[in-house]
DNA sequence: TATGAATGAGGTTTCATTCAT
DNA sequence: CATGAATGAAACCTCATTCAT
């Protein structure tokens, strides 16, 4: 019974935490992580300042947790997107659009997960760029490992290391979600991205595979 | 004579601003512009705080023209890197090479450059952003022409709109800079990005180039 | 209860803010509003500079405040010294020796006031200006108000207009106070605003009252 | 001959230093001691910043020599308003006539001069505050000086000290060509000093002059 | 336990003054 | 001599963090 108490005070504490982490998000995505303060973030979260300082020892390690809670959630959806059945071509495509259908969920989070892949975020110590750095790390190989794997079926030839295949892919998918952030309508992710993948599988795919859909021409 | 004087103090001027921004380039790129006092800038540039607001009326602007200063530079480089003689092919090849041997050249303004490239600095005024993008965007503008050109010529395949293609150019040079960064001797970026090169060139080049030389198998 | 314990924090909160009124007011009188900071007033009034923010928004609402606190706080005493019962001179006479009593009380205080009174402080706003100036005008139009009163009831005869012989009596009043300041023992105020007050009375006092109190022949 | 050349030197100098002291005046009396900076006086007398410094050590000085000067000129004026020939109440009819005269004149003396006659200048060392109030003084001993002689002639009633007969003129006058400088329309100081001079000597005049021209009735 | 008043280091910026040219 | 670039002390204010209640 006691354990029972316990566990709605630890669930209660969580959905706390949960908020506070939700209304940093919001705040440091928008205004950037020196033009919150601690005050805004307790005055979002509908906390006292001093509770604040209760779930996170300070500033920084807040910031690096919410980085850490969303970084490991959209990680967790972006691999899984990757383990669907189906051959490697299916499964790249399914991870393509997954992204954008999570990212494009949350304007938030998409600033903040760009901003996370592409720079060594200056604000925090190296320590946790690394953390982050390797949690990125893992996307990619798992990214990498399917095209390893296509490479292996006969799927796509070998024209880059499958790491760099999974940069470049990776890569390619930001700009597009950043395009669109900036201009949803006359960058429409969905249709963009389905566009771009088309040309991206078919630069590498292998020739056995000629005869499959051609590339639908551009219509803008 | 007195017109040499006048010359010779505009010179030593230019100079000073020059060696300041050069201080601000190495802090900023560091450590982000808010974990760089003017202080620690007027330290490193070895002026009086006093005398950074002679030149510059306070750090926003000094952060500003930064980054149009090297912005400027690096863009006009890199647009007359598309205007060797040559057909398109060889255009795009100068410029991601001239684009590598630029921003390798100095770390510190890589980073802020792909800083500048990929996101929306939340650091500073929204009309200071618009200025920066539109100097960013007239280089995409400038590749994408070389792009139709290519199309037109029947270089390229019309797979992408031109913009869509220097986008994708532009990302995957971004992310191949950034792992030089990271670990330059693993990930060698010349050496990359001809490889890259090629496979993007492949990929768009028309059939009546089939006869080009063969991609080169990566050896790592 | 909890009203009870709310009441003691305010009455705290409010005993403090008058701390830090009695500080400002003590330096500001002294040295002058930008020969004070607020370093100094936070030392004086043993608050963290930080705490003074927190009461005020900036040191020109602190100024502000300051004056308006006690501006107030005269005027409603002094418009209260001329609404005791009795005839229009027995009010002025009130009103003369309730201003030295409450002035001369405090020194800080009858700078700024005269200070206030007589010159458009170059600091702060022409808004603020408006404001004290209007509450100075309030209590002057109450003493004319006197002055009218006295004229109609016969006491005083019409030389001057109500709203002018207010501006005359304060500016007397405010030179002898002055000179108070400067050396008490030879300017005992008291003392001389009693003659002083006799002499504009006579000579304003119509002659239905001639047979009034001779004025006593100075001694000094 | 080399005494003429220094002596035209010697003038120019004296104009350039008043050329200084004009600006200073300007903008001191309009936006107050601190909130005009040496370079904006530079700027407005067009010389450069150093040459500032050669005519006046510091900042104080030059405040403390721009009220000596005008103070010493106005004194010089004043007193000689008080030395024309006739009786004593056609000198005092004078001072406060030609008093209005030249401080309406420029309403910027006017601001300082009343701010220096009424209030020990906080921004300035104790010591110049003497040398400005000896000078104020000496003003006051001369027009005490007049009344003392009207008292003797047997024009005025002894009601009061010759000297806070000074001080009580002085601080009429004051208040009134204060509010002039408020609303010069409403309150025009020629007309209402004539009206208030009369008042005040009236009230001080001996009987024997009862046939003097009565007070003219106010009109507004 | 949660609160929020209080703290004070440290940021940006101004400006009186100096001194090499 | 006149100049004005350079100086740096000191001003105002913010905000991460603490701790008594």
């Amino acid at each position: 019974m006691k354990n029972k108490v316990l566990s709605r005070r630890e669930r209660e504490k969580l959905r706390q935490r949960h908020d506070i982490i939700k209304a940093a998000l919001d705040l440091f995505s928008e205004f950037g992580y020196h033009n919150v303060s601690m005050h805004k973030i307790a005055k979002k979260a509908e906390f006292a300042i001093g509770t604040m300082y209760k779930f996170f020892p300070n500033k920084e390690e807040l910031y690096l947790e919410m980085i850490m809670e969303f970084s490991e959630k959209a990680n967790a959806v972006f691999i899984e997107a990757l383990e669907i059945p189906g051959n490697e071509i299916e499964k790249i495509r399914n991870y393509v659009k997954v992204k954008g259908e999570v990212l494009m969920e949350n304007e938030a989070t998409l600033k903040l997960y760009i901003d996370r892949t592409h720079l060594a975020s200056t604000y925090i110590t190296a320590s946790f760029n690394e953390d982050i750095q390797l949690l990125y790390e893992k996307l990619l190989m798992k990214l990498a490992d399917v095209f390893e794997a296509g490479i292996k079926a006969g799927l796509f030839k070998p024209l880059l290391t499958p790491y760099y295949l999974a940069i470049s892919l990776n890569s390619i998918i930001s700009s597009f979600l950043l395009l669109w952030l900036r201009d949803p309508k006359q960058h429409p992710y969905t249709k963009n991205a389905a566009t771009i993948l088309d040309l991206f599988l078919t630069s590498i795919k292998s020739s056995k595979d000629e005869n499959e859909p051609q590339i639908k021409k551009l219509e803008c």
